[in-house]
DNA sequence: CTGCCATTTCAAGTCAACTTGAGGTCAAGC
DNA sequence: GCTTGACCTCAAGTTGACTTGAAATGGCAG
């Protein structure tokens, strides 16, 4: 079995050395020995930094992808927990749907003062009014 | 004119007076006079308090967010780059997309590791790779 | 065997975004 | 007129997520 050094791990995922160091103390991934000092990381662990990269783009603190997957990487959670989370993303979605939208109607509408245009209010006020709108939906083949 | 103290906005807006205070230091909002020690907000702070939440949501820091709409509140930047930060908006969306549906998938999937199931490593290595999908278009309506 | 250089540990530093606390002010209601 | 409660300022503290620096280690190429 071929191990990754954690200088090759930082080359293919992009990550420091020192954040995978304090991953690794915060119990977020693990390497599985050492050769001498250094730590050898299983390839499985840039899957795993690619889910954190997500959970993080996400806003989710490292604590939080933590809670959502376990030290092996992978979710542990009941299943209504996850969809949860799911649903919790869906909602950061569409804020950031309006914010997206809200900044293209600036950028294009020629009016004045945006403060009195009633489609930049709408669009503003979208954020926190849950709206019954639907977002980017795409179902996941069967496995 | 009526004005609102710091108290009210922070009821209105869910925002902390001292975050507000924060943020006037750094000129991100601003107070239009006194009244006698306490700040007097007129009410489109509010509005602007909810753009704010919009790009802290995003994941913008506050710097960013006060770059997109000046002190006025307003966005004052070219078209360009209004247009180039809600392309940003847009490739986060579809991160946080495929983050969901991972969480979906390993939330329903039947397959006893998922480290193994092809639709999952399909799902997770999503992220970073820019895919040619279309995401939740919808356009604004005209002003 | 000798260097070299990527690693190691550990403590301390940094940055953003606030929060907290101490001590002070003031307008409004009694 | 006095009290009260919401506000004020300013300095310092906090949290999360790392980074930096110093001093040590150890495998490998020459």
């Amino acid at each position: 079995m071929k191990f990754l050094d954690i200088g090759e791990v930082a080359a293919q995922s992009g990550v420091k050395p020192s954040a995978l160091r304090y991953y690794e103390e915060i119990g977020l991934i693990s390497s599985v020995s050492r050769h001498g000092l250094r730590r050898q990381f299983v390839s499985e662990v840039l899957l795993q930094l690619n889910l954190i990269a997500m959970g993080k783009t996400a806003g989710f603190s490292l604590d939080e992808i933590a809670g959502m997957f376990g030290r092996n990487g992978m979710p542990d959670l009941p299943r209504d927990v996850l969809h949860a989370k799911a649903d919790a993303i869906d909602r950061k979605i569409l804020e950031l749907s309006a914010l997206r939208d809200t900044l293209r109607h600036v950028a294009d509408c020629p009016a004045p003062s945006h403060m009195e245009c009633p489609t930049f209010r709408r669009l503003v006020s979208l954020a926190g009014t849950p709206r019954k709108t639907k977002v980017f939906k795409r179902g996941f083949p069967s496995s």
